[in-house]
DNA sequence: GTTTATTTTAACCAAATGGTTAAACTTTAT
DNA sequence: ATAAAGTTTAACCATTTGGTTAAAATAAAC
């Protein structure tokens, strides 16, 4: 096979184009040749490379789809107690988010799009399996009143991916809203809070 | 003047329609051909009531930037203390957010997409003075020694907001991930959720 | 009832955009 | 060296889409 017959990998570099121009515009705002032009190509390639947009955005998107569960996937499955799954969950979750903040954003506002644009079954169905085990092994706890007895599992799922993601998410608002503007501020206030969200998650676990 | 010779004020089945499909498919995804469609008239009316796609945007845009900040507005200007503010408005605005869920993800995603697209400068301005007064507020009670000391004032009010507005900006998800997919069940968790939110905003300042 | 102003429509238009094609250029295999 | 396969490009094409126009329909004014 001929292939590497440019310096950088060309599927690779269009990938890459692709990534930045579809999280920036969304599928619909995104031009080929737009991204053509970020990759440094001929807009002929992209289709020469992957048959269509549709085909070039499901990647991204399978592909974001697949890192925003991952840390999830990961941590959620260890044989370690509740608490230390959370927290592991938290510190590796937000790190994450300082690479790519706006990687479940992206996924949530393709998915209310374009409703055909759909996540990876086996994916989803693996994340859904391991959430199943969290919250049983959160309701063993609560029987051995390690934890707060009216604590909703699913509520403390949603609790945290709400504190990680939310503020990202909103960033240049809350940016604008509570620090004038000042993304430095914003930043080290997105620091501080992973202490902070870990506190917020014990404390209402606290029996 | 003549108007109102058609039962339904035209101008306002317009906006109707234009507010449901910029909602669902955003500045990009709309067609002008699908507003007309759903407010069931010709496509050369929406140019005659509104000179353009980015003008009819620009009408829906800045009305759900400031029906997003009203209730803040509304409520973080009374002088109550401030767990009573803090409760009211998880109140008031999770009954908006029942009405309207995506108002605030409508605002930021299309914010993101399209920076040119901006808020209302004076809405901004007012609700970022109202702000500063609640933190000042929280400040005070912190001196007075009925806030925990090192509560940060701008984390409170960034928790709040994460855990109204995520669950429901990610709906699809969440339903599927921690429901099953069983929408009934979501909907009645977020009715719960109510007093659990504001049990976590009330255990952080604690002392 | 006739005129005047407003509202609505059908038919069109120009630009943008996703996609194609055929030819040129590189690399690899023999 | 030559053929074969893979890669890249410039020029085109068809469709979609926001927007226009001129005429028809409706309501208001006189």
């Amino acid at each position: 096979m001929a292939q590497e017959h440019t310096e950088a990998n060309t599927e690779e570099k269009i990938l890459a184009a692709a990534r930045s121009v579809f999280m920036a515009k969304g599928l619909d705002g995104a031009r080929m040749q737009d991204i053509a032009d970020t990759a440094g190509i001929n807009k002929a390639l992209l289709h020469y490379y992957f048959r269509s947009k549709e085909k070039l955005f499901q990647k991204v998107f399978v592909e974001k789809g697949r890192e925003t569960g991952k840390i999830f996937r990961e941590v959620i499955g260890l044989d370690i107690p509740v608490r230390d799954k959370l927290l592991m969950l938290i510190d590796k979750e937000c790190d994450k988010l300082d690479e790519d903040p706006m990687m479940l954003f992206f996924v949530i506002s393709e998915m209310r799009r374009n409703p055909d644009v759909v996540m990876e079954a086996s994916e989803r169905d693996v994340a859904k399996i391991q959430f199943k085990k969290l919250f049983k092994q959160i309701k063993e706890e609560i029987a051995n009143g390690t934890i707060r007895k009216d604590v909703n599992p699913e509520d403390v799922m949603i609790d945290i991916m709400s504190l990680m993601h939310f503020p990202r998410m909103a960033a240049p608002l809350v940016t604008e809203m509570f620090f004038d503007g000042n993304e430095e501020a914003f930043k080290k206030n997105l620091k501080r809070r992973i202490e902070h969200i870990k506190n917020v998650i014990l404390k209402n676990l606290e029996p």
